[in-house]
DNA sequence: AGGTATTGTTTAAAACTTGAACCACTAGGA
DNA sequence: TCCTAGTGGTTCAAGTTTTAAACAATACCT
């Protein structure tokens, strides 16, 4: 296969992309660190148990929905517990699977960081964007998302991600 | 200060980018783990040198176009030089500097690795844009990069950033 | 000279990630 | 029932990376 180079537009984005992507992810994780002292990846844990019908979700599917590892959730989610912002539950029907449960403290705990989360996504991104250019953004992550996962035409559930594989 | 909340659009185009971004950062850095032994950062790293004047970067000037600490970079640059990609210099006009400087074997990794990477790019990102995109793309992150970075004009160099500050 | 700012490294501690091994359980036959 | 394969989740050990603070050396300014 002969290789395929990047065009200079696309060199710029993708250089741009790199830039903006490390700034930012570094400028969230520290606001979270010391508002909350937790990294992203933790308070996303918390944000999508708090979307989840009964703020509780299973850890296979909790691991899914934010493409990460077991291994990785069960350390994440031993840690949130030992700060008592997640309660592990077992399952009636299949005692294999446990089920993470967002507890109240961890509900507070989420309720208390979100304005100043939302506060500094408002100032690091959207302050400096148009409204066509959200929309574009939305567009563009949804497509390269999209690209990445491989067109499972089952995978593009878009909004709430918890259904059981098999129900 | 009373909390500004992100619009549905906003929170919309939000998840997307978390997502993408996520998913983007694991799919390169697999790749480049598998292909060249090193993460993202460190590729990035050599592919800076390599085109800078003379494949040489004063490492503050490096740290910064890359957003990372002096002392991530450091640590980066050490391990690099300990596989023999990278070497250090001193500097004769200021000896408190160092200066990375690319090796030729360095080189020739980063020549080896560039057709994979910049096919993975392109299968993950730019097939699924629209040239219309790739620019706003651009734009988009560009955006994002100044305003986190304080709207500071100096900072806009924009193509090459290895200006000295001074001289 | 003396004080201050820069450069870059070091250090120790902590956080995180990975992969493999592992246990407990479920499911599907024979 | 028993056996086997597969799933869900955790544990473990090892390694990598990150951070923050402290440090040494040099430069700059008055």
């Amino acid at each position: 296969m002969t290789t395929r180079w990047l065009s200079p537009a696309e060199q710029r984005a993708w250089r741009a992309y790199i830039a903006a992507a490390s700034l930012l992810e570094d400028t969230i994780d520290r606001q979270l660190q010391a508002e909350t002292g937790m990294p992203h990846l933790y308070y996303s844990i918390l944000a999508m148990l708090s979307e989840a019908p009964d703020r509780r979700l299973r850890m296979t599917d909790l691991a899914e929905t934010l493409k990460i590892t077991r291994s990785r959730l069960t350390y994440g989610v031993t840690r949130l517990a030992n700060d008592g912002l997640v309660r592990r539950e077992g399952c009636h029907s299949d005692k294999r699977t446990q089920i993470a449960v967002l507890t109240d403290e961890g509900t507070a705990v989420l309720e208390r960081a979100a304005p100043g989360h939302a506060e500094q996504v408002m100032t690091a991104v959207f302050d400096r964007l148009t409204p066509e250019q959200v929309g574009q953004l939305e567009e563009i992550c949804g497509a390269i998302t999209r690209g990445i996962q491989g067109e499972d035409p089952a995978a593009c559930g878009e909004d709430l991600p918890w259904r059981r594989r098999s129900s």
